[in-house]
DNA sequence: GGGCTGGTTCAAAAAAAATTGAACCCGGAT
DNA sequence: ATCCGGGTTCAATTTTTTTTGAACCAGCCC
């Protein structure tokens, strides 16, 4: 059995500072601190780390760990690839911002909207509901301006998107 | 003294509905749902509304309610503008996209990319400090690619404004 | 001045979110 | 069949964020 590469168990200088600055980083997306410090060691790391290199390295719990690479693998923002031992699953980072950004829209984003509009359906439906009509095409009028919103909000995702494509 | 307009003190369905959608959605963007429901009252209400009638309609605090004004203000997502009491500020909500959209870039994201940046650079000189030219260049590649980053973020805020102009 | 009312502030309390760690599952080696 | 080690799950705990409410300030009227 080989005694596998045993990984530096402190950070350097550098690798600190990455690492914080992606911890908070993330938060700006509303995700939890753990995943920004898995995601900066990985996308700082010259080789691909499994589970337990990280929680050495980042003195997190292996708990969180694992449910941190699973959100990032779900994201996208992580790949799993080949390491020197056969029996664990490495991990290095993607560096495509576009991929981030996509994975973080499909996500995180577009599940919101889409529960958002169906909210939205029912509230017409109470709209439609209403006696007066005054009141009515007030409220008509605020329904119609969400639904606008929303429209617009789906269509700047793909020109993100675009945008991002280098 | 004018027994000023008591408005009901109860939320009917439509209005509660709203109310809620606004305080889920504002969580997207990482903001307290009071927040959310402040604007959601008055972006569903015929005429403006002064600080008491929120307290009362929403059954939240004063100072809450204070707080998030004041937070709304400085997004750019209401207004004060003139109402029955002349003692009182009474405030209505901004319903353009754009200008939502814009202060909160300007208030939220833009001083946390500004942050970013300068930690950014401080990582920088660690690099140049580093010994090992291999590991120095890797560095330098990563560091290169936050940058890329953080120059395609500041790209998109412009643009997303443009698309929003209606 | 003193009383009233609308609004702000901020320490303490409550609520929500993230993290831990122990129990567990699974597949491969013995 | 059992053991071992990597990985996952989830209830309990810790940390962070939000909300409360009481003290306070400021302008106005008497």
């Amino acid at each position: 059995m080989p005694d596998s590469a045993p990984k530096s168990e402190v950070l350097s200088e550098i690798e600190q500072q990455l690492v914080s600055l992606f911890a908070d980083g993330v938060r700006v997306a509303g995700l939890p601190k753990s995943i920004g410090e898995i995601y900066g060691i990985l996308f700082i790391s010259r080789e691909p780390l499994a589970l337990d290199d990280l929680v050495v390295r980042l003195q997190i719990s292996k708990g969180s760990t694992s449910q941190g690479l699973k959100m990032l693998r779900t994201l996208g923002a992580i790949r799993e690839v080949e390491g020197p031992d056969a029996r664990r699953n490495y991990f290095e980072a993607d560096l495509e911002l576009k991929k981030l950004v996509g994975g973080f829209i499909r996500e995180q984003l577009r599940p919101h909207l889409k529960s958002g509009d169906e909210r939205l359906k029912r509230i017409e439906d109470h709209v439609k509901a209403e006696e007066d009509p005054e009141v009515r095409e007030f409220y008509d009028l605020r329904v119609k301006k969400l639904e606008r919103w929303s429209k617009q909000a789906r269509l700047i995702f793909p020109l993100l998107q675009r945008v991002l494509g280098e």
